[in-house]
DNA sequence: CCTGTCGTAACGATTATGGTTACGACGGCC
DNA sequence: GGCCGTCGTAACCATAATCGTTACGACAGG
């Protein structure tokens, strides 16, 4: 499917700004995140620009600039992120219309929408599911370095 | 997310095949399959080879040549499709491990990993839940074109 | 005014998809 | 045995998305 590492990246930099908040800071700035996430600020601020069109967090500039959440890590879910940073549907129809004179070409179009919405609507339910604390949770659950 | 049409292509064929045995042709070909859904017959013929490698279909050379169902319309489901055609994951991790020194670095990976797990499981649950005689049922329901 | 960071444009490398052409392999049929 | 239609597959190109990178103006606090 070529799947792309926008909503793990996101997710990521959701966790760390909020973790990092919870240490007493209060912003972020995207230099510490992608360094965390081992890219470059860039793919950060872009990616935490969309979040931030979405209302999920906030950014300062001038001096001592940097991110914050918007919104508590628990009133996040990852259908907020998925839906802030990804944007088509999961399956696309044919790239051009099927041929309409043929019986299956005619109804294959509206059968299969149905069906994709069905499942997104699905999709779309388990990403709700999860929220950016449990997320964190289960960061910070995972085995530390053995010695 | 930039969706492909592979899974909705393969549908389409599928249906077309088993909709062209029902009314008594033993074998279809690329071609045909191909002007219904306005592509490639070569296209066609590279999806319905993964479909063959997965036991979907059959398909005969020489002359009189064609592809086959190799299994009931009704004992065929979308996942078996999408395992067919789809090789990737939904959702991809970082493209190069992030810094293992940061807490939210070394656990994002094993924690994600489990979220999107459970995301899967329910997307193939739910694309088994469709057989592709449900799909061809539904092509056929599609309103006829009013004059 | 200086400095650090955001915001964003621009470009390139990489990858996946899908369309196209080409051609050998195969197997029924005359 | 040769012909012909179709598969099987390689090769190439166009397109698009993602991601990394450089660059630079905008902004605001000290």
């Amino acid at each position: 499917m070529s799947a792309n590492s926008r909503l793990t990246i996101a997710a990521h930099a959701l966790a760390w700004i909020g973790l990092y908040q919870r240490q007493g800071h209060e912003v972020a700035t995207s230099e510490q995140v992608a360094a965390s996430a081992n890219t470059n600020p860039v793919v950060v601020r872009r990616l935490l620009g969309e979040l931030r069109r979405a209302g999920l967090v906030e950014s300062r500039r001038g001096a001592g600039a940097g991110w914050s959440l918007a919104r508590e890590l628990g009133s996040i879910t990852l259908l907020d992120v998925y839906e802030a940073v990804e944007p088509g549907p999961l399956f696309a129809m044919h790239r051009t219309t099927p041929d309409q004179g043929c019986v299956v070409g005619h109804g294959i179009q509206p059968a299969m929408r149905g069906i994709y919405q069905d499942i997104e609507e699905t999709l779309r339910h388990e990403l709700a599911r999860v929220t950016l604390e449990k997320v964190l949770r289960d960061v910070l659950a995972a085995p530390r370095q053995p010695l």
